[in-house]
DNA sequence: AAAATACTATACAGTTTTGTATAAAATAGT
DNA sequence: ACTATTTTATACAAAACTGTATAGTATTTT
């Protein structure tokens, strides 16, 4: 894969998330990582699919960074569902978060039809599934339904955080999920 | 108050929830409401104005709707904070739900300097201080941690339903509030 | 060294954006 | 009926937007 291209996919991530999708033109896109209208137009062919790929790519390094925290710290599926929360706030705390792609994009593409819209649904479920699975590991009896709450906690406090930063609205999800999770089993 | 600034605001209203804010141009609006520019111009001064004055009327209706429900359903405190989730089902399931503006709006202008995300983050604020007064009248003693809970599956619940309509979300944010406003008390 | 590829620089087409200027028409108040 | 206000119709300015055409410069690859 191509450095320029690398670069473009970093800079539109920062910029989408801090000044909003629609609001970023490629203009800016290219000036700030660098190089040309053309040279982004030969890795994307149109700024929506950019737009498809940032998300990709945010979604992609979220779930790679969070199973890593998840294996190191405990193999055991049990610890696994009482350490994510843990994990998603200090991903949420970190100076260098500045939202969920998917949460953001859904609200800036509003139709259901849109390809950004269900990426970021697909995305979403994605992510209530991958909990799902933590849960069922842990032998958790409904597990899916348990997902569903958690994933609730989940996405306000990306909302909470998004809307205020420093807010500590992830501590309450956290208190919540431990109360959900210990009276689930 | 005149007859079209009220049908530019309902206008705009479905027009921002259903195609996004900064994808709908005024000339968008004034097409659809049946009227002119310098109409608009005239009650707006800018197309930011409108803006702000359409998340004022969604979010006053919004919560004059819910304390009415509230008031007519019953005058005990202690049934109030348990009726909550309820009636925001209710309303989230309605066929003319499209989704709550404060959230879709500081999503759209993440900027935390921006007066339309401030106006947001404010409305969110005091949503979750209407659940804590609530919570504090039917004499739960952390109120202010079980109102910020609860708001977190409200907005998770809200931020689910804008993203795939009929997902069923609210269900299970309702069973999640139940638990935690049984063991808060 | 020659050829192929990657990248830049710049200009521009075509559309869309917010906001305004100007003049005519409709409506309401007295 | 006359006046004042509201609303329309239309045109336009100025900027920003996505995407492309063209021509030249670097950089790799063979």
């Amino acid at each position: 894969m191509s450095r320029l291209k690398d670069k473009i996919l970093e800079v539109s991530t920062d910029l989408f998330q801090t000044r909003g999708i629609n609001s970023t033109g490629v203009d800016t896109i290219v000036a700030v990582a660098g190089t040309t209208k053309m040279t982004l137009y030969k890795y994307f062919h149109t700024k929506e699919e950019l737009i498809l790929e940032v998300l990709k790519k945010s979604q992609s390094d979220f779930q790679t960074w969070l199973d890593e925290k998840l294996d190191n710290s405990s193999k055991k599926p049990a610890d696994k569902i009482q350490l994510l929360f843990d994990y998603i706030e200090e991903w949420v705390t970190s100076p260098s978060f500045l939202g969920m792609g998917f949460i953001k994009a859904s609200a800036e593409f509003p139709n259901e039809e849109n390809p950004i819209h269900k990426l970021s649904s697909q995305q979403s479920r994605e992510f209530r599934q991958y909990i799902a699975k933590l849960a069922t590991e842990a032998s958790i009896k409904d597990a899916d339904s348990l997902a569903l709450q958690l994933s609730l906690l989940f996405e306000g406090a990306v909302q909470a955080e998004q809307m205020k930063r420093g807010s500590g609205a992830i501590k309450y999800a956290k208190k919540a999920a431990k109360i959900l999770i210990d009276g689930a089993h």
